[in-house]
DNA sequence: TGTTTTTTGTAACTAGAGTTCAAGAAAGGT
DNA sequence: ACCTTTCTTGAACTCTAGTTACAAAAAACA
């Protein structure tokens, strides 16, 4: 029938979301993309077509792989307020354990692209949209369970938890300080 | 003696600095620049070196022209809690009335450059460090007069609304609803 | 008015971005 | 074994980025 694929398309992608979340979407060059996933550039568009189209996927793949796990987290077992502890400590954790600082690529498309690319735009208000629902039902539970008091909304301690990792991941990269992005996290879990 | 310059250098800056507040560095093209200066690409260079030097110019004229409006709102007259109030509705007003969402080009260099240009991210350290300080010493002449209690520190309450004012200029990347962003700031004051 | 110095506009240049294409190679069905 | 199809490689192509070179012009001042 037809020649089969020498390289594998999904650790491609993965690969390619390395390169697209080290260095932007502009920033990063087709030749990086070939050297990074080893492949050659006809395979490389014949196989994703353009850079647009495989930054795309390679989004959707750090969504899949990198962005549930804040949701896991907060809807792991444990008091709503460990989890919510819990999550800007990963949040943290992730921050400072990046010795490139590359940031988080969802955070980073917002900024470079959500502006002038809809389905960008639309990629991120759904991540964002996930992140601050598993919030909000872990703010909820806490509140059942009498473990938060307070009487702000849960949709709005959602928002605002939010805000604050997206600003967490603003901060450091300039300054990626344990110390100070831990009195944040501190300072964010004081407003339950 | 010499042939004079024909255009403004500085009212050039301002124009560089509009072209790469809404397109980033890497997106924008010398083209773009030329087009938007009203200059030949000679004088462009003739005057400005490089695209990067003149960015450097553009970020630091941002500095001035946009970035202490925050400031002058903190170090303004009246009540410390107002003042802070005033500067997240400075930032959400900001964010809603900027129809081409270019957002803070200070948060925007922060995500696009401060990992891998040094003098990028001292610039936008110099800047969080002043907003910082600001905020901070708005939080203290509050406490001094009573008016904000709470036991945490002016610091730590400081780097927390650098914080706040930076996620929600990512958030309105994405989705600059009004309605959603006043509640942050609502939220964003219960620390106090 | 001439000399000096800097600007200006335009052309030119190199390098690489981003993509396409032609020719051969592997896989599998008949 | 052959045919078809899809893959691979690598060269090739176009376009523009980013910068430089240069000649003409123009301002300042002697």
């Amino acid at each position: 029938m037809a020649r089969t694929k020498e390289f594998d398309p999904d650790a491609a992608v993965d690969k390619a979301m390395e390169v697209f979340w080290a260095n932007g979407y502009a920033a990063t060059t087709p030749q990086q993309l070939v050297d990074a996933l080893g492949i050659g550039r006809g395979s490389l568009y014949n196989a994703f077509t353009s850079k647009r189209a495989l930054y795309e996927r390679a989004l959707r793949r750090y969504y899949e792989r990198e962005t549930v796990r804040l949701i896991q987290v907060l809807d792991g077992p444990g008091p709503a307020r460990e989890r919510l502890r819990a999550a800007l400590d990963l949040v943290i954790a992730a921050a400072v354990d990046d010795r490139e600082r590359r940031g988080c690529m969802v955070t980073n498309a917002a900024v470079e692209l959500a502006d002038r690319d809809e389905v960008v735009a639309h990629l991120v208000r759904r991540t964002f949209e996930r992140q601050e629902a598993a919030f909000r039902s872990t703010i909820e539970e806490g509140r059942r369970g009498g473990e938060i008091s307070g009487d702000r909304d849960a949709a709005a301690l959602a928002a605002f938890f939010l805000t604050t990792i997206n600003g967490i991941r603003v901060l450091a990269k300039a300054d990626p300080d344990p110390r100070r992005l831990s009195g944040l996290a501190e300072t964010a879990l004081s407003v339950l």
